[in-house]
DNA sequence: CAATAATGTGAACCTTAATTCATAATATGA
DNA sequence: TCATATTATGAATTAAGGTTCACATTATTG
């Protein structure tokens, strides 16, 4: 699609690009949008600031390409398995136990990205791709929800309702645990989820109080 | 505990302070703690910016005073249900029903509380009170779920996990849902939330693929 | 009502941080 | 190597918004 061979100076410029995309996916995940400087995205990756506008148009702008990449890059990993081989019930294991790998290569982004591209009004711009993320995962667990349930394999309850308990979980964990990398404990934590939705809450029916 | 009698001066001076945590509330919740000005909440609450700063010290503290406020409220609202009578079905089911009452009533707050006070490092303050609100409330519901199982009316998952998974999923549908005010709407959102936690997922054994 | 105290006011001050731009450094290729 | 194009630099500019404070307004009290 689109140039075969990049000259060394285009390599050499997409290398600083993302050297820069890096950088600031760090800085903004640790403190937030609105407390990270230019200036220090300029220090850190070892730029000057006129170098940074060089690249982007401004701070949103540079913003809003790093959420766009990173959460391209969740979808990607997410869609492998969603649409891998496999029964609803296997899908959606193999979706929970999923998530430690997604934590430990993602959590930065994660972390960031819910806290600072919460619903606000008054904000055009930081809102187009990366929440296509949300409305990609719901409708696919949703779809895999249904179609279970039509194979009579689950209960029939609300499969975007389902969809979304599932997300949200996940997302809230994640949230918590984003920072510290005990991947055994973090996959027990995910074991425990996966207990809890594929089998059930209450006792089966005659147990009842 | 403080003086009976308040003069009618520190009644108004009360009555000043509220209406002004009131509109910062509005503001805040709208657009963020970061994008609402001194001056905007000054002219929207009808005072001069000088006199937001005889009632609070800094922005910071007005934001923390507002939100603690909220918390409290809303704290309140939960605890009454779960602390009344009933077992531990009837609780969580009584908490699940309680959300429709707490998204009209607070729902500005809770959308507010979600996006600005993410987890972040380099904010000493604003974390204070208003993040018993979570632990709190997922302490009880965690008490709650292990004495349902220890009664054998539960399955046995982790008290813990479920806690999260039913907090996480009662904010991230108020979240989406605050705005639109249809009652009927989230009241059958949320019914469908029960339907899903205390029937569970997964078909009884024996219908399983 | 005059004196005093409590509140309210908003222009001015000051810090922080985004953005620009004239200039320097570096690479290309003839 | 020299002329030209590309890329990097960071001091200077500009904007925004938090905070202060000398002064005005309103209430209380003797």
């Amino acid at each position: 699609m689109a140039e075969m061979r990049l000259t060394r100076r285009e390599r050499e410029r997409l290398r600083h690009k993302e050297a820069i995309l890096e950088v600031a996916l760090r800085l903004f995940s640790r403190k937030g949008f609105h407390n990270v400087s230019m200036q220090q995205i300029a220090e850190a990756s070892e730029f000057a600031v006129g170098t940074l506008y060089n690249f982007f148009d401004s701070k949103d702008a540079l913003f809003e390409e790093m959420a766009e990449s990173c959460a391209q890059r969740i979808i990607a990993d997410l869609l492998t398995v969603l649409d891998g081989p496999g029964s609803e019930r296997e899908h959606l294991a193999s979706l929970i136990r999923l998530q430690p790998k997604i934590l430990a290569e993602h959590a930065e982004f994660i972390r960031m990205y819910v806290s600072e591209v919460g619903l606000r009004e008054a904000r055009p711009s930081r809102v187009s791709a990366s929440d296509d993320f949300d409305s990609v995962l719901n409708a696919k667990l949703a779809q895999l929800v249904a179609s279970g349930i039509e194979k009579g394999m689950f209960r029939r309850v609300d499969p975007l309702i389902t969809a979304k308990a599932i997300v949200s979980l996940m997302r809230t964990l994640g949230f918590e645990i984003a920072g510290r990398f005990d991947r055994n404990e973090v996959t027990e934590m995910f074991a425990k989820v996966e207990r809890l939705f594929l089998d059930g809450l209450l006792l089966p029916k005659g147990a009842t109080e």
